[in-house]
RNA sequence: GGCCCGUUCGUCUAGGGGUGAGGACGUUAGAUUUUCAUUCUAGAAACAGGGGUUCGAUUCCCCUACGGGCUACCA
């Protein structure tokens, strides 16, 4: 790559499904190394197998990426210098330079039907279509000329294979693995140009990567196998000088046991592996997404970031100006990363407790709303979320930790109380009705004081008041200091409480 | 099976020829919170194994083991 030429990457999933946490990290890095090299990032959608294809998915792409703060330059929804974006709308490109690389003797017509390939495979055990076998199957190598052109007059389906060189040792530059080497012999002839016109990712991310003018080629490891093909076509198509540097990004692995980490993983394990909520058009099932179960972008994006990178430091929480400053190639670690849901709640806690009022509000909302509770957003609600703001791991938490401020407790953790409870006590509560009830200023400190003087005058001991006072407020043993719940429920709604669960403890 | 990539506490990782192998999550104990959470303090916890190279290897090299990925007209 030549110093002087912008950075230009591209995030290329393919809508399929729901996007998934290791897309979004591919999406991430990317961002990070554009704008930190003042650079583009562009998305591509790899829509070419239309088998896979699904609709609504590319939106999704979209939302999930803005939802994380993570917008491209370009793109099928923004435009750019280089559309189409959709490598459906690009076809007609792509059967030239496969053309030309025939012509150049880099490749060649393949008429091997599916079923007779699959028959070889069969009989064969390490089939693989290649030098070795090539000049004895359906191809414009061993077949005639005019053979070849009688069957592409006649529109015989066929395929348009890379002819992999014998006896060759590829390596290449991978800037997390360094030098990567193949032997040629053991890569197969892929697919280039499938029957119906459409390229594979092979041909595909090759021809796209030139036109658009990508310097940095970031993916998962998983593509690492067919690097050599990419590598070659790259020569082939007379490009060499051009090619991107590749980036082969770690995987993200099963927190349990071995493999990739994947969508049923989540489900399997009870946390999200996609991004956002996801709905299969098809057959109707949703999975659960990071957003809805309660994540802060901020907090997915950072936790996302420290998974196979760091910066060198200690530090673990990063706001994205830090990251894009601070991310380097280099930093990325080499091996998977198993997926910790322990670790990834701690981002999110961490994010709440340091995140301001309005930053929390509007999602807070939405849920409530969501699940029909309406709470008005008021002076009350936000005194009420500053409570229990540190209290909250996901958003979601929020009305478990709160409802009570809201509406008066179903139940009573009577076990608590019950076993202790007695005739002086009941006596307590009544003149404490009585007293707060006089009280002209109602603070916490107040309550607090008032609270504490009866208890000596009655010889009671406080330990053995506060905790059935807070069950008659909250329902349960949980929840904020009980003076400053008393002062924010008010005056006339602490002492309705009280005088209710009196009648329940007394029942 | 073949090929490629990888391997530091349970997990994410720092480090790097001579270190008490550091941090974070989780975990354990204690303090605070007259509840719970937060917070604070302390603790347990790792260089896969074997050969080299070297005065000295967790660090460099090789082998083995283990893990992962790929092996489609899917990406």
């Amino acid at each position: 790559m030549s110093d002087t030429k912008k950075v230009r990457v591209r995030f290329a999933p393919s809508p399929t499904g729901g996007l998934h946490l290791g897309g979004v990290r591919t999406a991430l890095f990317n961002y990070l190394f554009a704008r930190k090299h003042k650079g583009d990032f562009v998305l591509r959608i790899e829509d070419t197998d239309q088998n896979r294809y699904v609709e609504g998915a590319e939106q999704y792409i979209i939302d999930c990426l803005t939802w994380c703060g993570l917008t491209p330059d370009e793109g099928p929804h923004a435009g750019g210098p280089f559309a189409p974006y959709r490598q459906s709308e690009r076809k007609e490109n792509y059967r030239q330079y496969a053309e030309q690389l025939v012509r150049d003797g880099y490749a060649y017509y393949a008429f091997d039907t599916p079923e007779e390939l699959e028959a070889q495979r069969q009989q064969t055990p390490n089939f693989r279509y290649g030098h070795g076998n090539r000049n004895f199957l359906r191809n414009s190598i061993n077949l005639s000329e005019t053979e070849v052109n009688s069957l592409l007059g006649q529109k015989t389906p066929h395929v348009i294979r890379i002819k992999m060189p014998a006896d060759e040792t590829l390596s290449f530059q991978d800037l997390i693995r360094g030098s990567v080497s193949f032997d040629t012999n053991l890569v197969d002839d892929k697919v280039l140009l499938k029957a119906d016109g459409m390229p594979t990712y092979h041909l595909a991310v090759v021809v796209d990567d030139y036109l658009m003018k990508i310097t940095h080629a970031f993916r998962g490891e998983e593509w690492l196998p067919s690097a050599p093909v990419h590598i070659l076509l790259w020569a082939y198509l007379g490009w060499k000088k051009d090619m991107p540097e590749w980036v082969h990004l770690p995987l993200i692995l099963k927190p349990d046991g071995n493999g990739k980490l994947s969508k049923r993983d989540g489900d399997r394990l009870g946390f999200p592996v996609y991004a956002m909520n996801w709905k299969d058009p098809k057959t109707g099932d949703l999975t659960k997404g990071f957003r809805e179960m309660g994540y802060l972008p901020e907090a997915f994006v950072n936790m996302l970031a420290l998974l196979g990178w760091n910066d060198g430091t200690e530090q673990e929480i990063f706001t994205m100006d830090e990251l894009i400053e601070k991310f380097s190639i280099e930093r990325v670690s080499k091996a998977g990363a198993k997926f910790d849901f322990e670790k990834a709640k701690w981002f999110n806690h961490e994010y709440i407790k340091k995140s301001s009022l309005s930053n929390l509000k509007p999602a807070i909302l939405t849920i409530l709303n969501g699940r029909g509770l309406s709470v008005p957003d008021d002076d009350y609600f936000d005194k009420v979320l500053a409570l229990v703001q540190d209290r909250l791991t996901f958003l979601q938490d929020f009305w478990d930790q709160s409802s009570f401020f809201f509406e008066q407790p179903k139940e009573y953790d009577l076990n608590a109380v019950k076993p202790k409870w007695t005739e002086d006590k009941t006596e307590y509560f009544n003149v404490l009705i009585s007293q707060y009830a006089n009280m002209k200023t109602w603070t916490a400190i107040e309550l607090e004081t008032l609270f504490k003087q009866l208890a000596e005058e009655k010889s009671i001991k406080i330990g053995e008041l506060m905790l059935p006072f807070r069950i008659m407020l909250v329902g349960g043993k949980f929840g904020p200091a009980v003076f400053d719940i008393a002062a924010l429920l008010g005056q006339g709604e602490t002492i309705k409480r009280i005088e209710k669960a009196l009648v329940e403890f007394n029942s």
